[in-house]
DNA sequence: ATCGTTACCGAAAACGTTTTCGAAAGTACC
DNA sequence: GGTACTTTCGAAAACGTTTTCGGTAACGAT
């Protein structure tokens, strides 16, 4: 049982295998008849192009990759969704592949789809990823490529993300706002660019407020789990028993420092205001409900996308493209834990 | 800017593309001298192999598909982690697919995956899903093919899946071991097998422990929601407010009992027992946390990929393959909402 | 009869690789 | 110097498609 192939239905019509790819595309120089004669015969054939034989001809493949940290990540899987939706909007398929936050991988995985051909890149950066040079090489080979979330500010490609500094900048300004006078900071791991800018837009929004800014009240994660939440809040409270507000770096983190609260009889938000960032799921159906910052995930994969298909159209009409960054709004969502 | 190519290479060298071609894959009718200057240009150049004519050559691109109902759900891309790091590990690259639930998109993907002429596909049912005409055409085109969790029983392929109905069976039993005599049951979908034999396991469960089946009991999810979670809840409480005990088709909708019955005062488990399926993460993060049955996602990933890997080099030895099938073993995970 | 058009078709090259098969050159042996 | 073998190489076909470019036939107008 052999796949059907133009030179067949060329054969047992007694025409051209020309006149058959053109039949099939559609061009204006077939008669009507042949045409129809074409298509019939195809059509209870079953035959559909050889992809590979297009692939090479063609010289893509209407495939794209896309690295991300984790897929199991609430934000991570929908900003997936996003991207595979609007792919396949305009004919495109989506490669996923994970780099598990380490940098190791990040870089085979990049080789991988270079080596694959892919007609463009879509990545978030593993929190390990303090080196760029997988990146300058997807450049170099005038691949197409979107970062998104966690990018490499210096690499010339287009990027959508958030304004973190902002967002954590409000985030904190909450707390305040809701009376908080010694807040905590549960930060993200050293590289990762969104990680430092929550930090800062912490910062900043304490010294406006004229907090003293302390940076025993920062405590640093490495793998952003819940067990670490659970751990630094343990830490926090024998520390700093005086700490009336926690800015978390991400839901997954803060719900853990619910969870040390809950059992061990601490007051949320009597005592202790929390707020987290990202808008999880399981935020709103936890007890208290967490506030949180709220991401649009969804949008972004989209945008991301999107950003993609412009570049990789005018990489193929020979135009030259300029990287551009979209920077999408979150917002802050207030729930019971920070009333 | 062009890609390098064997002509490149052996016109520089003033060799054959054959002989290139053959340093490259180290055959051995090639001298060592003639290898080293090959390998040596080829590393400087950064030479690598154009996939579309080794796919076009070879016939066979190492790249699989994958169709999934939902990526965003902790299940889904929980198995889709186990699939990829399978294939990655044995040098396979995964297209995911979403049905989005819905048996249209399904069959379009499907489509899209035998021009794409994957050398595989995976795939989970969606609740849609009542026909099975487009995996027939996955069989007739002797495309390997794996099914996990929503599986249709009557198509020819390897299945990896959890025995529904003993789970469902002893999840019940569970409650009515904790003293609960009237259990309602919320179920999933017509359509899904599981959804089917976990009600049936539920049926035999009240059967073998001498508690009438009564219909009414049963309450049919259409979307498997959240939201439909809390409104069931309401219903299930006005309906038969002497109700101890609800087996819930699967967490996310547990969840939702949890958060009517929390906010309206009625005590879990105190006067109501719940039990899940699943376990997804946030079960253990709510109040109180929720009882349910451990699916092992990653490993079903796993082993979806192996069977398929099995096929796959199967029929590449022109060897016939009788497709297996796997039941991997769930287990109750007991927590608060049942105590 | 000649010219210009239009309508339709096909030969052939190209994409870059893999692999078969045969050929050439070198070595060894009698 | 002839034979037999080993080592090393390359020509060529094949995978299936797309697209360029030219060719033929038919037809109407002059």
């Amino acid at each position: 049982m052999k796949e059907t192939t133009l030179k067949q239905i060329a054969e047992t019509l007694g025409i051209s295998i020309t006149t058959v790819s053109k039949a099939l595309k559609n061009y204006p120089d077939v008669s009507e008849k042949t045409k129809k004669s074409v298509l019939d015969l195809a059509n209870s054939l079953q035959y559909t192009p050889n992809s590979f034989a297009v692939n090479l001809r063609t010289k893509e493949s209407r495939t794209i990759g896309l690295i991300i940290p984790e897929v199991v990540h609430h934000f991570f899987s929908s900003v997936v969704n996003g991207i595979i939706a609007e792919a396949e909007k305009n004919g495109y398929l989506v490669i996923i592949l994970q780099s598990n936050e380490s940098l190791e991988l990040e870089k085979k995985q990049v080789e991988l789809l270079i080596n694959k051909r892919v007609d463009g890149i879509i990545l978030s950066l593993s929190n390990e990823s303090n080196d760029d040079l997988h990146l300058k090489e997807i450049i170099r080979r005038e691949i197409p490529l979107v970062q998104f979330d966690k990018i490499a500010k210096l690499i010339p490609s287009s990027k959508v993300i958030i304004n973190d500094q902002k967002a954590a900048f409000e985030a904190t300004e909450h707390l305040i706002n809701r009376g908080c006078k010694k807040i905590a900071h549960i930060r993200g791991p050293i590289n990762p660019q969104n990680a430092i800018d929550r930090f800062l837009g912490y910062k900043k929004a304490l010294e406006k407020n004229n907090i003293p800014f302390d940076s025993k009240l920062v405590y640093t994660c490495k793998n952003v789990t819940f067990e670490e939440g659970k751990e630094f809040a343990e830490q926090i409270i024998k520390d700093h028993p005086d700490v009336d507000g926690i800015f978390v770096i991400t839901d997954l983190v803060a719900v853990g420092v619910l969870a040390y609260f809950n059992e061990n009889n601490i007051k949320v938000p009597q005592q202790v205001k929390i707020i987290g960032f990202s808008n999880w799921f399981m935020s709103q159906v936890i007890t208290p409900k967490l506030s949180t910052v709220d991401q649009p995930s969804y949008e972004m994969g989209v945008q991301s996308f999107s950003l993609l298909l412009e570049e990789m159209n005018a990489n193929k009409e020979m135009k030259s493209f300029t990287p551009k960054t979209i920077e999408l709004t979150t917002t802050i969502i207030e729930r019971e834990s920070s009333i």
